[in-house]
DNA sequence: TTCATCTGTAATAATAAATATTACAGTAAA
DNA sequence: TTTACTGTAATATTTATTATTACAGATGAA
């Protein structure tokens, strides 16, 4: 696993403690303390998703597209998630033998069920939440 | 995330389908599509948790150091786990940031409640029920 | 209008992580 | 005493991630 999970919801912390007012890609890079094009590069990914909205040129810059409280971390965790939480195979197991045969399709299966569990868990937190443990 | 908890599920439903019978690295390392060394280092950490039991020299080899019903998935997950399933913030965030400043700690509680929701539900499957589901 | 400041995005470089490979000492059975 | 294994370390290779640079396009303000 990368660290876009903990990056997005930064980004999404940090623009529902401004509201409407913008917030530049400069600060947040500054606050995660990341390069300012990856964030931009991640609120682009948030915003094709609808989380985000932005404005360009001059005094510009981003806010959130709905609000925090409609946001679950289930979203975000779908925005940024790339592989299994537990870990893509990445052979090909052999064929021939009768474990190897079937185990990727018994795998997909088990990671679908652990999938439904955490995005459960995950769609019960909001936004809001979350940036509610900040004082 | 690597590719460590779906080779240590593997090596561990192999060896619940051998009982008794040692099975080598060679083997298992072919199924999986590994390297041997890479199947037998797993191995060496399945084995110092208690899960595989080794016999060195000719005609060594393999086999779980408890039954399959008594091993579940939540042991090979905590036997793999590197770092956080939704993936650690590598960067220091800006302390002068009223978000930056908290967010690590606040993730590392998000963290570990995600983890016990997972282990719930990890800790309710065996290894025999996982082998079971092949023909 | 033209300058300054921002987004949007791509191309590339650098770094880090994962995996593969090689090698060989040690152990036990035949 | 040879053969077939495990155990483990060192190293190389590959892949994934993150950082950097660059610049076109948008917008507001002087």
């Amino acid at each position: 696993m990368n660290g876009r999970f903990p990056i997005a919801l930064h980004i999404l912390t940090l623009l529902s403690k401004t509201g409407e007012e913008l917030m530049s890609s400069d600060y947040i890079a500054g606050s995660i303390n990341i390069n300012p094009a990856l964030a931009r590069k991640e609120i682009s990914n948030l915003r094709n998703l609808g989380l985000i909205s932005s404005k360009e040129g001059k005094s510009g810059g981003y806010a959130l597209a709905k609000a925090a409280a409609q946001i679950t971390l289930a979203d975000v965790y779908q925005a940024v998630k790339n592989q299994p939480v537990l870990g893509a195979a990445k052979n090909t197991p052999n064929p021939d033998c009768p474990v190897g045969k079937q185990i990727n399709k018994k795998l997909d299966e088990l990671y679908d069920d652990l999938d439904k569990t955490l995005l459960k868990k995950l769609g019960s937190i909001t936004i809001e939440d979350f940036a509610n443990k900040f004082d």
